[in-house]
DNA sequence: GACAGAATAAAACTTATGTTTTAATTAGAT
DNA sequence: ATCTAATTAAAACATAAGTTTTATTCTGTC
């Protein structure tokens, strides 16, 4: 029976996969209600029957998706690259942004989970306190260590979290508003897309924004 | 047949306004695809064949909710506040960012164009063409020529459009994010609600990063 | 007071979508 | 080779929402 059970997993797996697969596609695509259990079947190569028999609805699927496209996301993008200790603060923030803004524009399956994340910040699901606990909140502390360190002197939490705050509306912003963003300034030379350029800027602004908060911290002190 | 056209229009202008009332609050609150017909007309009173009678039909009467509010929206809230020649700069971002804010933020009628503004934002619909040419860029380039003016010298075209878009991104994320802020500091002294602080924080953070720009061109030129 | 047209109301219709049922098929064990 | 359990497929079902139809009520005019 054991035996049994294995192999039959493995067939199983074949469509369970396929559904997963085409799950986080689809998710990330159009978010959760937006996602229409037909289509994710159609791109599966799968019967629709087969969401229910696999995941049990919809829901169970969503969550499932999450999960699994987690785990892929933070393979790729392991988040201890930005708290290495040996590097500046400055190049930790360099490094958190161009993740960041990767995780979500990326193209291909890495950036799913990214996108499942930016849609629950505007569109949010029972799966929000998940998300927010497993993926956010150890990003944004990381974040919040980096900003601290930057700004000096064991500054007010809530200094941190707005400056820290400030750093992901940003990010999130330009992911988006690109609809927006093509529509004010239509001329080819628009900046939606140009990944490296979008993080360009914002660790621009946002060291400079920083550094202006450690500055005046420091002339109070004279 | 004048007459009675005039008097048989007030009459229609009864249900039609209670429609466009309650319009505007539920497309605010749940965005054109979360609104339904049924919902607004019940608040409105009103049978939900009355939205056809009125409107034609859900699509036509978005159009319709947001040319009504938008002019609403803008008799509280007139952006030339903000191009105010005789303040400075700084003065004049500052005033931005609180009108920016309170268009998405207040209680009340005034802010639903802000939230539709937002929605569309996230949510692209039909409409947005029409939203940003003539709601968002018209508050893009007031915001651009403020940037310029602060930074000073004629800076580069694509300076001036991504550091406005840092700004308007910063207040979008927390009119979005307030899902995830609330449970990423559920303890009571989140900022989430208090426009004043997020205001306050948004001016600091973009002056400094914006000023920093400016006396490092100044810098160059030395 | 009766009539015409506008406005409202009730109900039905249509479509999209998640879910479930039931039948057919497939794979492995004996 | 046959049998059992797992899997897949087809179809039906249920619900929600936009839309439309039809009947009723209301308003102002003659």
């Amino acid at each position: 029976m054991t035996d049994v059970y294995t192999t039959e997993k493995v067939v199983a797996l074949d469509t369970r996969a396929r559904i997963l697969d085409a799950a986080g596609r689809v998710f990330a695509e159009s978010g959760y209600r937006g996602a229409t259990v037909r289509e994710i079947c159609r791109r599966a190569g799968a019967n629709i029957a087969a969401v229910n028999y696999h995941f049990r609805d919809k829901r169970s699927l969503y969550f499932e998706t999450l999960r699994y496209w987690h785990a892929v996301a933070f393979r790729k993008y392991p988040p201890h690259v930005a708290a290495d200790g040996s590097r500046s603060p400055g190049e930790r923030l360099s490094i958190f942004i161009t993740q960041f803004l990767s995780r979500m524009l990326d193209e291909g399956e890495s950036s799913w989970f990214g996108k499942l994340m930016a849609w629950e910040y505007i569109e949010a699901t029972e799966g929000l306190d998940i998300v927010v606990e497993e993926a956010i909140r150890p990003l944004f502390t990381l974040l919040s260590g980096i900003v601290r360190e930057l700004i000096g002197d064991d500054p007010p939490a809530e200094t941190v979290r707005l400056c820290s705050t400030s750093v992901v509306g940003q990010c999130l912003y330009f992911v988006y508003a690109r609809p927006v963003v093509a529509r004010l300034f239509p001329d080819g030379d628009s900046i939606v897309g140009d990944k490296d350029r979008i993080a360009a800027h914002i660790i621009r602004f946002s060291l400079d924004a920083i550094r202006a908060r450690a500055e005046v911290k420091g002339g109070d002190q004279l």
